[in-house]
DNA sequence: CGGGCTGACATTTTT
DNA sequence: TGTCAGCCCG
């Protein structure tokens, strides 16, 4: 077995797996086998070392790669002994401790977890009762805020006090306020997951204490994109026994915008002096072609400590392709046109395919193509499932069952289905409750206590029913197999009935369906004591991300934005829209850090591939539905050319507009001026464009194509078809409006 | 109170 | 392109 675990692996693996005691920082670059040290780590202390798994933590970035390394752990030792590992995500660990611990914060162990949707609703609950302007204070920006402080654990009045701008002061006022009806509603959003876990931690030795003891041997992935709290989250655990693996790669870090920092491993020595440090370049996945195009692409970015030289001897294999393309259409053509061709002669089969884009708003194009071209899909991401209204809707009845105070919720759904009590009687309510200083459920149960209220009798008998109806629920809870419990509370609504109202007959089938699939999920908790099916069942809705669900089993092509792509690999990878302002994104532009972020996700999503990779961009793009011009990105621009094979509209470069090439120069910083390829330039036309003639006047491109470095433009004007060359032409484009 | 219409406006990435 | 807030009317 020790041979077994050892042999397979290189001399810097083994060293990862074999080094048993104190810190450990491995640098694994993209495809070097991390994972793979990972497991055999863990296999190697169980067997070898004699550690029981109940004294090892593993922290992984997704709950797909946790229970991922669970099985194939349980195939190397046996289900038991995997079954006794903590394997999780962060949150997804915490949320668990909580529930055993919170008490000891002056909290309930019931709590529910706010999703991002839940936040915001809450925030404009928040905006409303302190007279803010949802316009002038948007609830995301705020709240983008509040999650910034929470990552470095800084409390609503450390906040107001360090508050020196007018926003910060609108931040702080809300924060204090959010951070109250958090509590009312008996809830924690996801940042509080965090930093409550390192305030029971910090706050109470006992508890840490124990933690400390029972975890003993700490495994971290994906160690570059932690933030803050679990900075110090792993630190308070591995206070004790110092025995601290972690495994990252800084040119991976990704997620800075949500609070990661990559400081967390370029400290790790400073924090740990006696640390181990191990670096893996020997790469596995991808061919020597794919790892040069990468390399070139990472080397120009400034902050790298370590620097790692990627290599293979899987040999060059093909040529990594750029695509150039008219727009956005054509772009998502060749990709298709690629992936037929692939699969029709035999080198590849759908489910070897993945495409990677940088916004969700891009699978749209992509997932039309591929309806149309018979191509099995799947997209990852995009509308979630337990994001949809009807969705949400049941749940936020199962969550009231499960905790009544949880005023997001109850807000959610006190009209709906319909019951009479409107805008006005809510907000009635919400200052009712205020006054009272309670939740929202408790000042119903004082209304159905008779106490003088501000209420109708119309609208309190509204009131009363709803209140009835929840209380109901939250009593069958206990008593209800999670099953009966749904069919309960969907019968009592009248969901059925609600959505063949609301909607036509095929939208509320549709609906209807996906309720039908939150209730089949349900089945998975059926195994568990009756009191705590509702809450895990809950629990995991909130914690699953979109890539948990991707499944690479079946033969489908994937669609998938670049930062769900990390950790995963594809025989043939297609980066789409690599330009100015979507790959670097716009809104990433004005600083260093953030345009270094992208350049990495770019590298991310080249690293991904195996055996071809495509990088694609396009001249026009739609932008809510409207057209325009973009620029290939300055991230090309730094692959040597010989590197790349083009593909497409050879030469093409888009001739601006006059707007264009204003707005261009004056966004480029004069300190770094446009690095340009030396390419003819020529002009793009497309069918169905309007232009204009000097001498034939006006006309409809029928078709166009591309001959050496000129362009072919086939015009039907109002006499004749003309073929004519675009460079000669100067054909002038009519635009509407 | 509820339904329907319109016009404004927004999109980065996600546990 | 799609969503959502705001307005009007029954």
């Amino acid at each position: 077995m020790t041979d077994d675990l050892l042999s397979q692996l290189n001399p810097p693996q083994q060293r990862a797996v074999a080094t048993l005691e104190g810190p450990v920082l491995v640098l694994a670059g993209p495809g070097s086998g991390k994972t793979r040290v990972l497991t055999h780590r863990i296999a190697y202390l169980i067997t070898v070392a004699g550690i029981d798994p109940f004294h090892i933590l593993a922290v992984t970035f997704t709950n797909k790669a946790a229970r991922e390394m669970r099985e194939r752990l349980a195939t190397l030792l046996g289900e038991a002994v995997a079954a006794d590992l903590t394997v999780g995500t962060f949150h997804a660990i915490c949320a668990r401790w909580l529930r055993r611990d919170i008490v000891h914060l002056g909290r309930e162990r019931d709590f529910v977890i706010y999703d991002s949707d839940d936040q915001e609703r809450l925030m404009k609950r928040v905006l409303r009762e302190l007279n803010l302007n949802e316009k002038q204070n948007p609830p995301r920006a705020i709240l983008s805020a509040i999650s910034r402080a929470k990552n470095e654990l800084i409390s609503p009045e450390e906040f107001a006090r360090a508050a020196r701008s007018y926003f910060d002061e609108i931040v702080a006022r809300c924060y204090a306020r959010y951070q109250a009806l958090l509590s009312e509603s008996n809830a924690l959003d996801f940042d509080d997951l965090l930093g409550e876990t390192v305030r029971l931690l910090r706050e109470h030795p006992t508890v840490r204490e124990r933690y400390q003891e029972r975890y003993q041997f700490l495994l971290v992935d994906e160690y570059q994109d932690t933030n803050r709290a679990q900075y110090l989250i792993v630190r308070a655990l591995a206070e004790r026994y110092r025995n601290l693996f972690v495994v990252g790669d800084e040119a991976q870090s990704i997620y800075a915008w949500r609070g990661a920092d990559v400081r967390n491993i370029l400290q790790f020595e400073h924090d740990y002096p006696d640390a181990t440090v191990i670096l893996l370049e020997q790469n596995y996945r991808s061919t020597q072609a794919i790892l040069d195009v990468a390399q070139a692409l990472i080397s120009v970015s400034p902050q790298r400590k370590y620097d790692k030289r990627l290599w293979t001897t899987n040999g060059a294999g093909e040529p990594v392709i750029l695509y150039e393309a008219f727009n956005d259409e054509d772009e998502v053509q060749f990709v298709i046109g690629e992936i037929m061709r692939l699969i029709a002669s035999g080198k590849a089969r759908p489910g070897d395919c993945a495409i990677l884009y940088r916004t969700n708003a891009q699978s749209r194009l992509v997932e039309e193509a591929l309806v149309q071209a018979h191509l099995p899909y799947q997209v990852v991401g995009g509308v979630r499932f337990y994001e949809r209204k009807e969705v949400k809707d049941v749940l936020a009845y199962l969550r009231l069952a499960a905790n009544p105070y949880d005023s997001v919720s109850l807000q959610r759904i006190i009209n709906w289905p319909g019951r009479g009590i409107g805008e006005r009687t809510v907000t009635e309510l919400i200052v009712w409750a205020r006054q009272l200083g309670v939740p929202l459920y408790q000042a119903l149960s004082e209304l159905a206590s008779g106490v003088d209220n501000p209420f109708t009798a119309r609208s309190r008998a509204a009131l009363l029913a709803f209140h009835a109806l929840i209380a109901d629920l939250n009593q069958r809870r206990a008593a209800l197999p999670l099953l009966e419990l749904i069919d309960f509370a969907l019968t009592a609504v009248g969901v059925k009935e609600t959505l063949a109202q609301e909607y036509d007959t095929e939208e509320a089938e549709d609906r209807w369906r996906n309720v039908q699939e939150l209730r089949n999920a349900a089945l998975a908790y059926l195994h568990l004591p009756i009191e705590n099916q509702l809450a895990a069942f809950l629990e995991d809705i909130a914690l699953v991300a979109d890539i948990d669900a991707l499944d690479r089993n079946s033969d489908v092509v994937t669609c998938i934005t670049l930062h769900q792509a990390k950790g995963l690999e594809f025989p043939n990878v297609f980066v789409l829209g690599i330009e100015e302002g979507l790959l670097p994104h716009s809104r990433s532009l004005s600083q260093r850090e953030t345009l270094e972020e992208e350049r990495r996700l770019l590298y991310v999503g080249m690293t991904r591939a195996q055996h071809r990779l495509y990088l694609c961009y396009a001249a026009q793009r739609a932008l809510f539905g409207r057209l325009s011009e973009s620029q290939r990105s300055r991230f090309l621009d730094v692959i040597p050319p010989h590197l790349l094979k083009r593909a497409g509209r050879r030469g093409y470069r888009a001739t601006p507009s006059l707007q264009n090439s204003m707005f261009n120069s004056r966004s480029r910083p004069r300190s770094e001026p446009a690095r340009q390829l030396s390419r003819p330039t020529t002009v793009t036309f497309f069918a169905g464009q309007r232009v204009r003639h000097a001498t034939f006047g006006e006309g409809i491109v029928v078709s166009s194509r591309l001959i050496d470095d000129d362009e072919e433009v086939t015009v039907r004007f109002p006499d004749r078809e003309r073929r004519l060359l675009a460079s000669f032409a100067r054909l002038e484009r009519i635009t509407d409006g």
